[in-house]
DNA sequence: CCCGATTGGGGCAAAAATATGGCAAAGGCC
DNA sequence: GGCCTTTGCCATATTTTTGCCCCAATCGGG
């Protein structure tokens, strides 16, 4: 199961830098620019961990404000602060209103993520986990990155790591044509365009191992490949 | 009930301030001013937090030590590091290696109790929760971390601490994959990736040893071991 | 319908990842 | 101290995956 994490900070730039290090390291992130929107989107879902500015919006310390709602709905939900200055007495009426950590802003990225680990690894130490993960699932395909497998029909495909990124990518968009650069985006790999028409190539040939008259893998000439979204 | 926290530090001075402190704050205490005086005192019983000097005796990081030791001794028993420097990559070492936070020296006393009180109450909430006996059990599998005991088809398998930790990981979610990084985290170690390949190899050699047609470990090439959830 | 551009597939060798057997350091236990 | 267990890591053998070459098959525009 992919964690979810809610970064609430009114700064764009900082706010952007902490989501795309987040995201990168695996994690689930919504971002919110102000205390309404972030409410909002929580009174429908709670995410499993929440970090906040504290100097939110106008108000000095809008961001206490919000984690006394936050609390409200949740006592168990993770929080922990962000703030520009280390301020003792802000951090300890930070700490004191129930948050899990207090952090500044010029926080190193493996810093971050090394307390962020802390703070998952205690919640999730009596918890029982269990979870079905997340699986995306398109007529007789289904597939999961965090299990890495892939199934047709019920049928177990073994693709390797690079094939299953690509049908990935193109699964998570039916109808949709992906060029060979995108893939290799996607893949995270630098190839050639020709390295991106083999791995086609190899998980045609799997997944018809499987299903003799497997045909959702359009080729569209000059533009790239695209999942097949017309049912049967 | 009283909350009982250990404090670990040579240097007198520093150890009776933080010492002082935390008695007037209603906690009971006890100070050692090296390791194995404080690893004699743990084997005999565990207090509830235990804050560490990482600058421990001679050897510039033997809190480290300390710390490793304490995880083989329990699982969920919360640690803090103190430490006069504020260097980043220790910091993070710590904090992988099983600590809940890291502080400096120069933290004020109220910054300090605050961080305290938090550890407690996250401790507390999870605690708190359902405690089922903790016996994780998957298909032929029966493994209690507290009890350190791991069955295979009601036969017990002779995993050493960290190769317990491992199949917590992998077992506590059937079917998803786990990086080699993830379950260092997970194992709270920090060692070479090949590492855990050898670890891995010694689990499988142990199991096997019980049942001959042991497979439920799986490598997942290119991304990491899974605990296999088919049935069987 | 012809021609250049693209794509499909078979193969293969290099590269990357994993499995194994050992070994040595470190610590616990008599 | 002597002995045993645990654990990290190395060297080497194996196994998988991946990138790309070659050539035939296809596609599209003129």
């Amino acid at each position: 199961m992919q964690r979810r994490i809610a970064i609430v900070e009114d700064e764009i730039a900082i706010r952007q830098n902490f989501e795309d290090a987040l995201r990168r390291q695996g994690y689930q992130v919504s971002g919110f620019g102000d205390r309404q929107s972030a409410l909002d989107a929580f009174r429908r879902r709670l995410p499993d961990l929440v970090i906040i500015d504290v100097g939110l919006g106008d108000d000095v310390e809008g961001g206490f404000e919000l984690c006394r709602e936050l609390r409200a709905m949740s006592r168990v939900l993770p929080i922990m602060f962000l703030t520009a200055r280390d301020s003792d007495p802000d951090v300890i009426s930070g700490l004191r209103l129930g948050a899990d950590d207090y952090l500044t802003k010029d926080i190193s990225l493996p810093h971050l993520m090394a307390r962020i680990v802390v703070l998952f690894r205690r919640v999730e130490m009596l918890s029982g986990e269990q979870n079905t993960g997340s699986w995306l699932e398109r007529d007789a395909l289904r597939l999961s990155v965090e299990r890495m497998q892939v199934e047709w029909n019920g049928q177990a495909v073994p693709l390797t790591v690079t094939e299953l990124w690509i049908v990935h990518s193109l699964a998570r968009r039916p109808g949709h044509v992906r060029s060979r650069q995108q893939l290799m985006d996607d893949a995270n790999i630098l190839v050639d365009d020709q390295t991106i028409t083999s791995h086609i190539k190899r998980i045609r040939r799997k997944f018809k191992a499987c299903d003799k008259s497997f045909d959702k893998l359009d080729t569209v000439y000059g533009a790239g490949y695209r999942w097949n979204s017309a049912a049967g």
